[in-house]
RNA sequence: GGGGCUUUAGCCAAGUGGUAAGGCGUGGGUCUGCAACACCCUGAUCACCGGUUCAAAUCCGGUAGGCCCCUCCA
């Protein structure tokens, strides 16, 4: 398996810490708003990655985090927490806002067909494992309390910007909008582990620390889950390029300060998902979620094919042409897949030659758009049998997971189709071809597609 | 100001030195009473300029366009 890792900047032979064995952590959503489709991309990369290693046979171990807590609008101690933020817009409580949004992220998740991690793990509930982490960081003297706050202290780290090629003096402050210098810091880079002040007083999630009453930062929290579900070594950690810094770079530099070792080996970060105006984002302008598309009438998985027909480390652009295609591309594929007749002997040579080609595909970092051509090749090859087909299809579909083998929709009427149908070919056989059509399109009305052919006439239930 | 990515047919897109996968759409055809479905056929000198090489979409340099990061973001 190769996979590109930000760390080294190319594309590395994957070797886990334990031989067929992966501990995965994948950052989650930050529950103060809905998913937008840009976000699920993200999950959707993270997905292909966890069962692309399944399916390569490791045993994988992956968790996520529910970011509820500690998530401020900017990184100095100024800006205002995005749960407290969503609290005051909706008049709710931050345990409200979170379960709502929470619900709502995995209604889409499981939408697009991501499987559950064998971790799920709300920021609140790990309190104790930031205490632990941090108090070992002040003991380690890699953390400093200043101002009500605790701060880690990145110049005691030779090789802060591991991830980046960034220098410090280059660091811009204030390259975006809105953010000002924090006083209490001594070093521009050094960044909150705990807070117990900030100019918004009012912050309803608290807990009792050893610094006083307080709320955890960010970072800290995907370290803390990572550790305590995953342990101390990590194999492959995700997220989306935007948590290359400085979220993941404060990641490695807490965690391995605690640790006092290499913490995760590769770093697996997905491109965004733009629309035509640029980077989607939750905090401008309406939110597009994948429910959203459904309700427009798409197949969600329309939106899964087209991530998968591009590369995660791709920038995309988004576009409801570019979906039309998509979905009517995986409903041509899944019509095409229905037809194969479901019979003959299975090759098992050839069942294990394509399944190598896929495997190939996919464990070239990932190439989804090269796996699925392979999946055309089995069905334009007449060598093989249906039942090889259906046997290939339904064994790719485990990583592609894009519900390729429709089961046949049950009808209550079939009685009434199947007499429509007699009535239509003995209309055809008087040539009262008027009456034929109008029993095929009152049927079509239906939702009824009748299908001729020289061994007769069936039928199949359409969207 | 600093760092990085990207540019392939109408559209999505693969390609990591040997003369351009795949899909959607279009057009044509087979089948059909007609249609749908299915199947077959149908398209590019790879943004531009220069260099390295026997050979470049692929490597190097430059130009132009698009995008991202540099303390909100997936």
């Amino acid at each position: 398996m190769k996979l590109y890792n930000t760390l080294t900047r190319k594309v590395d032979e994957f070797i886990p810490n334990e031989e067929g064995k992966v501990k995965l952590y994948t950052c989650g959503p930050t529950v103060y708003h809905y998913a937008h489709i840009g976000n699920i991309r993200n999950y959707i990369g993270h997905d292909i990655l966890d069962k692309t290693l399944r399916y390569l046979g490791y045993e994988v171990t992956r968790a996520m985090n529910i970011t509820d807590v500690g998530h401020l609008t900017s990184d100095s101690d100024s800006g205002e927490d995005k749960m407290e933020v969503a609290r005051k817009r909706e008049h709710k409580s931050a345990m409200e806002i979170a379960k709502f949004y929470t619900d709502a992220f995995f209604d889409d998740f499981k939408l697009v067909n991501c499987k559950m991690p064998e971790y799920v793990s709300p920021a609140t509930d790990n309190i104790p494992e930031y205490i632990k982490i941090i108090t070992r960081l002040l003991d380690k003297g890699y953390a400093y309390y200043s101002g009500g706050n605790v701060y880690f202290d990145t110049s005691k780290l030779d090789d802060y910007y591991v991830l980046t090629n960034h220098q410090e003096d280059s660091l811009v402050v204030g390259a975006r909008e809105g953010v000002e210098e924090d006083s209490n810091k001594k070093n521009q880079a050094d960044f909150v582990l705990w807070f117990t002040t900030s100019k918004f007083e009012n912050h309803e999630l608290l807990w009792d620390s050893p610094w006083g009453r307080g709320y955890p930062g960010w970072h800290i929290e995907c370290s803390g889950i990572s550790i305590k579900y995953l342990g101390e070594y990590l194999d492959i950690h995700g997220g989306g390029v935007d948590n290359i810094f400085p979220h993941h770079t404060n990641e490695i530099a807490q965690s391995e300060a605690f640790l006092g070792h290499k913490w995760c080996n590769y770093w697996f970060h997905n491109e965004h998902l733009l629309d035509e105006s640029g980077k989607m984002s939750k905090s401008t302008g309406a939110i597009l979620t994948v429910t959203k598309l459904k309700e427009q009438g798409y197949d969600p998985l329309a939106f899964r094919f087209m991530c998968l027909n591009s590369h995660y480390r791709k920038q995309l652009v988004f576009s409801y042409d570019a979906l039309d295609q998509a979905y009517s591309t995986l409903k041509k594929l899944r019509n095409r897949i229905s037809n194969i007749a479901k019979d003959g002997d299975i090759d098992k040579d050839k069942v294990e030659s394509y399944k190598n080609k896929f495997k190939n595909e996919l464990s070239n970092d990932l190439n989804t758009a090269n796996a699925l051509s392979v999946l055309y090749e089995v069905l334009k090859d007449d060598t093989i049998s249906g039942m090889t087909k259906i046997t290939l299809i339904n064994d790719f579909d485990f990583v592609l997971s894009l519900d390729l083998i429709q089961e046949k929709k049950e009808v209550s009427n079939e009685d009434y189709i199947l007499g429509q149908i007699e009535k239509r070919s003995a209309a055809k056989k008087n040539k009262d071809f008027k009456l034929a059509d109008s029993i095929r399109d009152s049927l079509l009305a239906q939702g009824i597609r009748l299908i001729d052919s020289r061994e007769g006439t069936t039928y199949e239930i359409i969207d």
